[in-house]
DNA sequence: ATATTTGCAAAAGCTTTGCAGAGCA
DNA sequence: TGCTCTGCAAAGCTTTTGCAAATAT
């Protein structure tokens, strides 16, 4: 792995998605920091987000089935989608899983972090739905 | 949608699915399947998945990063991804999470299924680093 | 100065789709 | 028989990569 050098289009990129708790894909990702850098091409906002995840910088996550979203929000938090209008919403801490039946599996050997994907219907769909 | 029909195809693919806890990418059920049928297409191993998965017979997980694996366990488990190997084993029952955070969110409105993603050391690779 | 990073374009790889023929009900 | 499903091939899309020029340190 080459030596890091900060460059625009990765201060860009970061910015971004420090700033946002939405959950772009990586066009999305490059449509907003083209606005800053108009040159800025689709290639480099691909290699930057791999490379800020595999940093633990940033987070893929699975919210569109056929594609990456990126999350840069810092805190532990994980995620509700809702199965009506698709979007995914951050739950801020942690979720305080009960350890005790994954022990019991016998398969794991150490567990060192864990994500949850709750679904549901959000209040917004909720609302909407009642009218 | 068009009107369900029983082919042997979807019997293979099926069957496969059911009987492992492996969770194979479309390539591997299709070389799976092949042995039993071996005039199949990729094509309609990826079309019987997909609408397999629509119906919920079965489900698409994400264990490698850049496709979907299929999961055709019918028992209501979780996975545990080994960070070493990448391999994914299931948990088998509910994980009883702690909901309360969850309410405080103010996003949720009706959850209705989760889905947990438990990462670390599997015990195999663990022996191993222990030689 | 010089090694990393970028932009461009092309390639790669997974998944989907159009269509004619095959097969289930 | 009628309509769905399959197989084949080609297309579609997201993501990766090669390379020369630009840039950070």
């Amino acid at each position: 792995m080459p030596i890091e050098r900060l460059t625009n289009q990765k201060k860009a990129i970061l910015d971004y998605l420090r700033s946002t708790s939405y959950h772009p894909d990586a066009y999305e990702v490059y449509e907003v920091v083209k606005k800053k850098l108009p040159q800025i091409s689709l290639a480099t906002v691909y290699r930057n987000l791999d490379s800020m995840a595999q940093k633990g910088l940033i987070k893929e996550i699975r919210i569109k089935p056929d594609r990456f979203n990126y999350d840069g929000v810092e805190s532990k938090h994980h995620h509700f989608q809702c199965t009506n209008c698709g979007r995914a919403f951050n739950i801020e801490g942690d979720l305080f899983l009960n350890f005790e039946k994954v022990n019991e599996s016998g398969v794991v050997g150490l567990v060192e972090d864990y994500d949850v994907l709750l679904r549901g219907i959000c209040l917004n769909c909720q609302r909407k739905a009642k009218k």
